[in-house]
DNA sequence: TGAACACTTGAACAGTTGTTCAAGTGTTCA
DNA sequence: TGAACACTTGAACAACTGTTCAAGTGTTCA
């Protein structure tokens, strides 16, 4: 991320269109992620930014759990939370597995689990 | 956070009202933040999960800029900025400041850029 | 087999969001 | 003063989102 602003021509370009202003633009663009990156990443956080799906993962982050229990520790309807675990899921969040008539929840991606406790971190600092 | 798990009871409550099931519950639900928490939280990840606001924040985590420059690097109408800019101003994320004819934006809450940080972080993990 | 349980799914709905356009404000400078 | 620039704002719009309800599937067990 660093090295693309490092590689700043200081020379004038030759070409009359690009003026300073059209410079700077350019070498900033340059020092932050592709579109569809930021996109990505932008999904990733709106996935986290509901409170429902979050306290799903809250939970989950302290061991798997079926979607009853999911819903009583969030304070929604199972059928909510079997819609927001579907998104989870799709997005390769979490992973269900099927213990008889239950069906066991669990993290699969733990980079958001990080995510989500920086998220908290922030919260805290802000008392 | 991990601390409330450790004063698991072991004990049967005398109260028939509880079962083993409702206390499992009650546990996890003491482990995770408040709802009013998780919903701040929750707020924070929103404002960051817009690709604008996300773009305009990465520009500016390079240095303060302009409006004009703003638009031109996250690849928006000056209105549409401007319009992202508030909700970024009314949040505290960013501040505003005249010089003349420009107003100049730059970050005021160092801890969204750790986020946005952390959410990068986790995007170069998923390749 | 069929009743009970533990989910999942689809449709419908209200509420929220980001974008656009047009009109407005504030500042500079000739 | 007024033209030009640099934004800001409000209204309108389409698109998306989370929630609810009712109906469906899969599993167990008497």
């Amino acid at each position: 991320m660093e090295k693309v602003l490092k590689n700043i021509k200081n020379d004038k370009q030759t070409n009359g269109l690009n003026t300073e202003k059209e410079l700077t633009v350019q070498r900033i663009k340059e020092g932050i992620p592709s579109s569809s990156d930021v996109e990505k990443a932008c999904g990733i956080l709106r996935l986290l930014s509901d409170p429902t799906r979050m306290k799903i993962l809250l939970a989950l982050m302290r061991g798997e759990m079926c979607v009853y229990t999911l819903a009583e520790v969030s304070n929604n309807t199972v059928s909510g939370v079997s819609h927001q675990l579907r998104v989870l899921r799709d997005n390769k969040i979490v992973k269900a597995k099927r213990f008889g008539k239950n069906v066991e929840y669990s993290i699969t991606d733990f980079h958001v689990s990080q995510l989500v406790e920086s998220a908290l971190e922030y919260l805290c600092a802000q008392i």
